[in-house]
DNA sequence: CAAACTAGTTCGTGGCACGAAGTAATGCAA
DNA sequence: TTGCATTACTTCGTGCCACGAACTAGTTTG
């Protein structure tokens, strides 16, 4: 019990690592990089956003002002709300979200490499059964 | 390579939330409550303790600053080396880092509970594996 | 139509991280 | 021993991120 908690937070720290160096690599922080690959999925409102992406309404309101800045991201109106907007992916902003996703992808696919191929699978399924129990959202998404 | 991929940033969210959960019921900030366990293993110095956070001197300054505030360490001269301090849990800070261990591990391991005995085991030597091949520090040690 | 609700923003606060620059003690070398 | 580089830590300024409370404006509902 003790090792497996040991083990679960020092991976944690191992991806999280990764991850905010991989972020750094494509001029992102690692909560913008989340939520641009969020955005690849196509625009959404904030709101949605804030449930995907586990925030309070106030912080995303930051969040997407700092990247809309940065050009990554634009606000544009809800034709059907007025009171809401869409936050969409501008085209610099897919092209980071691309090449980070691309690069997450690989970079944490290749922790497994001590693995023998059959221990990587079984690692893999388990962690899937993990996640899948515990109902994280993707975050990561495919595609 | 995607399936992992995801599968490991969803199960760095999951468990950041479960830490991120548990520390507040020990009304500790996540940073807090990995210094507060690394502190376990006996007094340390600044720099030393950088080190094993992962983290500039000038942010754990700040750090050690409010976790001394709240009562939870101390600095103490070291008297081999007049620039040096040590900083050093009080006893709140280790009651408090006590709790904080014994519920984390619990509720870490729980995280395991859908696999099979047998994947359990094969999970946890994996991830072992993986840790220490990238040579992630302890940070929630054992005892 | 008024009241209740929803979408987002603003504001104030605080934690955390960084790098650059500063202070003070130590150690080494001439 | 004197003097200079090194080390240990702090301070300062900046920025990101998170939160809750309070606000605006538009939408729905009774």
């Amino acid at each position: 019990m003790e090792q497996v908690a040991s083990g679960l937070v020092r991976l944690t720290f191992l991806v999280q690592s990764v991850y905010a160096e991989v972020g750094r690599g494509c001029e992102l922080t690692p909560t913008q990089a989340q939520m641009l690959c969020v955005l690849r999925e196509g625009p959404k409102g904030m709101a949605e956003l804030c449930g995907v992406l586990g925030v309070e309404r106030s912080s995303l309101t930051g969040l997407v002002d700092r990247a809309e800045r940065s050009g990554l991201v634009v606000r544009t109106p809800d034709p059907t709300d007025r009171r809401a907007v869409k936050v969409a992916l501008t085209e610099a902003g897919d092209r980071a979200a691309r090449e980070f996703h691309e690069q997450i992808t690989s970079r944490l696919a290749a922790l497994l490499d001590d693995l023998s191929p059959t221990e990587q699978v079984r690692f893999s399924r388990s962690l899937t059964r993990i996640v899948t129990a515990a109902g994280v959202p993707l975050a990561i998404g495919p595609h």
